[in-house]
RNA sequence: GGGUCAGUAGCUCAGAUGGUUAGAGCGCGUGCCUUAUAAGCACGAGGUGGGAGGUUCAAUUCCUCCCUGACCCA
């Protein structure tokens, strides 16, 4: 590495050599090894798929991971990363549909289960290289070569073993679940699938007849509203929510209906209400079917009534058809009150041959059909059109069914209220993430939908045979051992160890032997992706076969992070297996990141072409920059506009400002030839006051940051070190001692500011290293000479004596005081370098005089005034005023609030006296203390004044002569500065000064000839003309100036 | 349709356990400072705190409803 910071850092090139000099050091491979024998601190990878392109969204998690698990590491802790991929699924299999212009899922069995699967396996790393590289650029140090994939056998044989656990305490079982379902496809659709197919779509909408067959109301009939008439076959009850009004009407037509009082409107002929009751009093009523297509076995009783809360009175008639086999509510009805699930639609969307009259007919189509017939046969009471959004398959652009499938699943809901208790434990970050969306997403957990009708994915490990009665009997192969021993086949379907895969179609080939001697064969379902990712925390050490210690020393994790979307994803599945197999979290700590949208607040996507490239941004303004604005820019759990323009000024203020105090102290410390030595350090007290205040700031920012970052608060704890590095350090602690570092008074002094600077910037390094890792590291070894990354550098402690509360208030005071003073003077047009006589400050209590005294001498240097007087409390010239504390007369006058105001606004210098004399006032009938009211003042008679809060300045602003002289040599010095600025002279560049001007400013400068010579670093000035110099021409005071500098 | 989060200056964001002058940065205008600075400072323009109600002496902050955006789920 370079000892010295070169003058122009372009970030880009400066990260790529870092990132040479990582990999030749090993450093990340240090950054753990030197920790053995430390406390760990243990950090899970949520795999991404590698079958598409990283965008920047993946970068703001990745950036959070990465700085979490650095700060762990530089605060001592040993800090594992291993890489992980998702591998299997449904994404996957619909990219390589794509690739290979498969339409439907049995031209997949066309083309081949083995064929497929093996592409599948193929694409998944499809874009490793493109995601290797964004992990590398950015600064991820996450262990890739020892990544885990879950399509690796031992990652399935894990997945095996929990999912037998599961099935061992009977929580798999095989149900149901209704699924948007293309019936052309044969499949049912994923939902991000079905939310981008969207059609409007022209449907019926019919009011249908149920005719009474018993109880009070027999005879009436019930009127029901469907969109969907082609469920009317199927219908197997009606439902009205028991807590509604409802009404029996007769109408013109002599028609006795059924329905809820508020949806009355949708009766079109004149009417009377006969008789009035709750929902709850039509349960259990039985009604006469309108199809007669299906046998009612005995065991499942039908056509009756059943209460619904989700039957609401918005729309429709308050009295739902419910055909279990194509709705969700409906589903769970039928579950819930043991209904017949009566399907007269086949997969194919076809009308089966049960319903006859429809037989082949496509459901959408047969609508028609059976309206006519339920005219025919009087039931149909009004029919409507209406157009409506409706999902339809991608691909085929065909309306979706919603159709009950055979599924496995998992009863989660059995540990449901585990499962709440055990979130309630997790540090969520935000914290309202874990009570709002991902609590209110628990409790109202569904039983978990295991399996998928598809190739590539974990088989699931279930083998069933079918007994002589019909009934199949199920058995879990938790281990490829337990399989290999219970099969007879198992070593003619794998030759050898080389040709294992647990995939289909292989494992489909393997028959095992019930327990009690049948031949069984595998089903023919694969898992859910998401139980593979869910179960990440041991498969990724195939668990419980291998790493048993190690895994039960990482159990759980002590921080994971990801985006919102996780929530019903890793976020669940996580807890959902980890409760279960452990009774225990799987993460002890989350930070949720919202999303990046385009800076229209629109979701950035390839069709809106606003997607946004992080290679492309990287390469323009580093990663470190990146990582930066994507932590401090906006909350970590909100949605983030990306703007590139704020990126730019990340850069240009933050980063310049960095790279430019560390060089000045590179520039400085080598002109004045310091070198910083643990050995002498200076002890604090000996140190001057400005000295003092920087470190106590420092060690303020210090605590804070510590406290934030420990409660994961990523992005305080940026925005505390960005204010710090700006204002504290960089515009106030070195721009004000800038003379003091180029020509120090003593050897002391020169020690103590360069010592203070050199140990507050190794120590900022350090605290900005976890979020920036790339420039920080290049400035810690340029500045300390050290050999080793500031990644293996840990951090010290806070040093609580350095911070000095009293000494920081002061500061503020002269800062606050010095924007008055400047304000002043803009106000007045008087230039800065323009000296003045004096600056008063009344003072109405002995602190604020104490404070004030300690910090003169900066007011005075950096306003250029001469002198700051005090005014007393009791001087006659100030004024007082008083203003009402409403946080004491609040509570204590309550209504007559408005009325004291005006009175304490109101009181005169006498009041305010005796109030501040004795503590007490009586006015207008009410009786005030001194805690009612705030003395302040902000008028100095026959002076011109400024306030801010409650500071209240007043300046001289009359300029005699000697300030006036003063004045010019100020103004001259600086044109002599700018010129070899403007000239790129050295600093050390001596120089000979020409000049012509005025006769009046001649006189001056000749007057104050050393003092000039001294600040300019100038041999001789000459006033005489009979140059031909090419001038810089310029103005003091309106009066012309031109000079010259020639180098010697 | 339900849930969660957000809505404060043209833009990006602070802050306030309810207290009377709601702050920064960017951008814009004017002036100034500086031999570390693509920097900094001051002044100015820019806000009915998404809208409507309610509670209170006092609401931008608490409550209710509504609107808009993002995400999740139907």
């Amino acid at each position: 590495m370079l000892k010295n910071i070169p003058e122009n850092i372009f970030l880009p090139d400066l990260e790529k050599e870092i990132l040479k000099f990582w990999k030749k050091d090993n450093t990340f491979e240090k950054s753990i090894t030197s920790k053995e024998g430390n406390r760990t601190f243990t950090f899970y990878e949520g795999p991404p798929t590698a079958n598409n392109k990283p965008g920047i969204h993946h970068v703001i998690s990745r950036a959070v991971k990465d700085l979490i698990c650095r700060y762990y590491s530089m605060k001592g802790y040993q800090v594992y990363r291993k890489a992980g991929w998702d591998t299997q699924g449904l994404p996957v299999e619909v990219e390589v549909e794509k690739k290979l212009g498969i339409k439907s899922k049995s031209e997949i069995a066309d083309y081949g289960e083995i064929a497929f699967n093996k592409a599948c396996k193929e694409s998944v790393f499809t874009y490793i290289k493109e995601w290797e590289a964004m992990t590398d650029r950015m600064g991820y140090w996450i262990n890739l070569d020892d990544a885990y994939a879950t399509y690796h056998n031992t990652y399935i044989e894990s997945v095996w073993w929990a999912l037998k656990n599961f099935f061992d305490k009977d929580l798999i079982y095989k149900g149901f679940k209704i699924l948007p379902f293309c019936p052309v496809c044969e499949s049912p659709l994923s939902t991000h699938e079905v939310a981008q197919g969207y059609q409007d779509l022209k449907d019926p909408s019919v009011y249908v007849k149920f005719n009474i067959t018993s109880g009070d109301l027999k005879g009436s009939d019930f009127l029901v509203w469907t969109t969907t008439p082609w469920t009317l076959p199927s219908n197997a009850a009606l439902a009205v929510n028991p807590e509604l009004d409802y009404v029996k009407i007769k109408t013109s037509k002599e028609e006795n209906l059924i329905l809820a009082k508020d949806r009355l409107e949708v009766i079109k002929d004149e009417y009377e209400i006969v008789k009035e009751f709750k929902g709850k009093d039509l349960e259990s009523t039985e009604y006469g079917r309108l199809f007669d297509f299906f046998n009612l076995n005995d065991e499942k009783k039908a056509f009756y009534v059943i209460p619904g809360d989700f039957v609401t009175s918005e729309d429709g008639t308050g009295i739902v058809h419910i055909a279990p086999a194509f709705g969700e509510d409906d589903y769970q009805a039928g579950l819930k009150y043991d209904l017949p699930v009566f399907k007269a639609v086949g997969k194919d969307g076809l009308f089966t041959s049960v319903a006859l009259p429809y037989k082949g007919k496509n459901f959408k189509e047969a609508d028609q059909d059976i309206i006519a017939d339920l005219k025919a046969s009087g039931r149909l009471y009004k029919k409507e059109m209406f157009v409506h959004s409706y999902p339809h398959c991608w691909r085929h652009h065909v309306p979706l069914m919603y159709y009950a499938t055979d599924s496995w699943f998992i009863r989660t809901t059995d540990y449901k209220d585990r499962m709440m208790e055990i979130n309630d434990t997790i540090g969520w970050h935000p914290e309202t993430f874990g009570t709002g969306r991902f609590g209110k997403w628990l409790e109202e957990n569904k039983d978990w939908a295991l399996s998928r009708n598809r190739f590539w994915g974990t088989p699931l490990p279930i083998w069933y045979y079918t007994d002589d009665d019909g009934n199949d009997h199920y058995d879990c192969i938790g281990s490829i051992e337990e399989l290999r021993s219970r099969s007879d086949n198992f070593d003619q379907v794998y030759a050898n160890e080389n040709e294992l895969d647990l995939h289909k179609p292989y494992i489909d080939k393997v028959t095992v032997r019930s327990k009690d001697g049948k031949e069984m064969k595998r089903v023919a379902e694969v898992i859910d992706c998401w139980f593979d990712s869910g179960s990440m925390p041991f498969a990724q050490l195939h668990y419980p076969f291998e790493n048993k210690e190690l895994f039960e020393n990482n159990y759980p994790a002590d921080f994971i992070a990801e985006a919102v979307d996780q929530t019903r994803g890793w976020f669940y599945t996580m807890l959902a297996v980890g409760t279960f197999l452990f009774d225990k979290t799987p993460y002890k700590n989350v930070i949720v990141n919202g999303h990046i949208l385009d800076k229209n607040g629109k979701k950035m996507s390839k069709s809106l072409g606003n997607v946004v490239d992080p290679m492309e941004m990287m390469e323009r303004y580093g990663a470190d920059v990146l990582r930066w604005y994507m932590i401090s820019s906006s909350p970590i759990g909100n949605s983030k506009l990306f703007s590139e323009e704020d990126l730019m000024e990340v850069q240009n203020k933050f980063f310049d400002t960095l790279i430019n105090t560390s060089r000045f102290y590179d520039i400085y410390s080598g002109l004045t030839g310091f070198e910083f030595s643990r050995d002498s350090i200076m002890d604090l007290e000996a140190r001057p006051v400005i000295d003092k205040w920087i470190l106590s700031k420092f060690n303020s920012v210090r605590k804070k940051y510590f406290e934030l970052m420990d409660d994961y608060d990523i992005t305080k704890a940026s925005r505390i070190i960005y204010d710090f590095t700006l204002d504290e350090l960089s515009n106030w602690y070195i721009r004000r001692n800038r003379k003091r570092f180029r020509n120090p008074a003593s050897e002391e002094d020169k020690v103590s500011g360069y010592q203070t600077l050199f140990e507050i910037l190794i120590e900022l390094y350090q605290m900005i290293a976890p979020f920036s890792p790339f420039l920080t590291d290049r400035l810690y070894m340029s500045l300390s000479g050290s050999e080793s990354s500031i990644h293996l550098s840990e951090f010290t402690g806070v040093d609580e004596s350095a911070i000095n509360i009293d000494l920081e208030e002061e500061m503020k005071l002269a800062q606050d005081i010095v924007y008055l003073v400047r304000s002043v003077r803009v106000k007045n047009n008087l230039k800065v370098r323009q000296p003045l006589r004096q600056i008063l400050i009344p003072v109405l209590n002995e602190d604020v005089r104490k404070k004030l005294m300690n910090v003169k001498d900066i007011i005075l240097e950096e306003v250029n005034v001469k002198e700051l007087n005090i005014i007393e409390g009791d001087s006659d010239i100030i004024v007082k005023k008083s203003k009402p504390n409403f946080k004491s007369i609040g509570p204590k006058f309550g209504k007559d609030v408005k009325q004291v105001q005006k009175i304490i606004n109101e009181l005169n210098s006498a009041q305010i006296s005796e109030i501040e004399r004795t503590g007490k006032l009586s006015a207008e009938g009410f009786d005030f203390t001194i805690d009612d009211i705030e003395i302040y003042t902000n008028n100095i008679e026959g002076w011109i004044v400024e306030s801010y809060d409650d500071i209240t300045i007043a300046l001289d602003t009359k300029i005699d002569n000697e300030l006036l002289e003063e004045g010019i040599v100020r103004e001259f010095i600086n044109r002599i500065q700018n010129f070899r600025r403007n000239n790129n002279f050295e600093i050390s560049d001596k120089v000979k000064i020409y000049y012509k001007t005025s006769e009046n400013i001649y006189s001056v400068i000749n007057k104050n000839i050393d003092y000039i010579k001294s600040e300019t670093l100038s041999e001789s000035l000459s006033g005489e003309n009979g140059h031909d110099f090419e001038f810089l021409k310029s103005d003091i005071n309106g009066e012309n100036l031109e000079v010259f500098l020639e180098k010697i």
